[in-house]
DNA sequence: GGCCACCAACCGTCCGGCCGGTTTGACCTA
DNA sequence: TAGGTCAAACCGGCCGGACGGTTGGTGGCC
């Protein structure tokens, strides 16, 4: 989110975040235009000089998200040490992290892709490029064969877990699968 | 489905019937008590008298969905060697099963927890119970620790990219990680 | 006759999208 | 610097359609 100090956030952005924060808050079926634009202080009007739909909207929530997510990809590769695979540990550091938002973080996310998905499964596809970038980064990444496949699938395993509010492992749990998957994605 | 012969489904396994086939085919928002109704040759009222609301429709297809999986389960673990592992081997080997059906059966699962979650997220109880069943018999399992946790969270993955349509692994893919996960759910 | 299974027309609500305004502020010109 | 111009940004009421749910029936079978 926006949460910067600074200039007050453009129309465009608070209409964004609050696009965001009611499909996490009040699940899709809450998210409407005029909810959004009550939301974002805006009128219904004001909303759709921005975005025209509401798929110009999800479109444009999709697009910032996978932004975003490249992008901490991308940091979390570079702050990862070289070596045998270093694209799937890169991976892993982000989905593991243990920055204390992370459950806000990943439900924040699942939120966009299921209100998107519900609309129209075709807007995932900044998500899709993401995902296939990951995948020929861990190509060559020396690991034995199926391994990093592996790994992704737990890796997006866990957040399904976050999306559909089912089982989440508990802290000890969470060590150990963390400890096993790490040993993995480092192991040739 | 109910796709046996002999005396012709009754009105309310059409309905259920044709909710999954929509909810599959045509996505969730194409799945309307009408077009359900239509779908299953009755009258809207006619569906409405064997479930009063869109949730209990919603309801009776997560039931029925949620036998059919522990049932399901059941099989692959009576059919799977004893020994270590057993509980997360037969886990993976319904996953992984090779069946002709297997993408249209995961899409079916996927378009029905879809269509529940979208409505309310607490319908999806059924299948919290199942993962928690199996959740328990893997803890005696003799595997090391955080080692079940991550073949279920792969599973999930896996399944995930059903869902959502994203990355789905090619056959020399799939081949290599069904081998890495079988290693792994039978190596102490 | 009476009940079960089903029908078809209808209702109220909600939501996405449209439209005719109105304010704001940047830029020009004399 | 006062006045004028114009477009971008925003307002809020309205409409049409779709969808979930109701109601008053109707035919067949015990």
């Amino acid at each position: 989110m926006d949460d910067t100090y600074g200039p007050p956030a453009s129309a465009r952005t608070r209409v964004l975040d609050a696009a965001e924060t009611i499909a996490a808050e009040r699940g899709v079926q809450a998210l409407t235009l005029e909810a959004a634009a009550r939301l974002a202080h805006v009128s219904k009007g004001g909303l759709l000089y921005h975005f025209p739909s509401k798929e110009a909207l999800l479109q444009a929530m999709l697009e910032r998200l996978a932004g975003e997510l490249h992008a901490a990809y991308d940091a979390a590769f570079a702050a990862t040490a070289p070596g045998i695979g270093h694209a799937t540990r890169a991976m892993l550091h982000w989905t593991l992290s243990e920055h204390p938002r992370r459950r806000e973080r990943d439900l924040r996310i699942a939120s966009v892709l299921l209100a998107a998905f519900h609309h129209d499964p075709a807007l995932l596809d900044p998500i899709r490029a993401l995902q296939t970038r990951i995948r020929e980064m861990q190509r060559d990444d020396g690991l034995p064969p199926g391994r990093a496949s592996l790994l992704a699938a737990a890796s997006d395993g866990l957040f399904m877990a976050e999306v559909f509010r089912l089982h989440r492992p508990d802290e000890a749990e969470m060590r150990d699968l963390a400890a096993e998957l790490n040993r993995l994605a480092a192991t040739p």
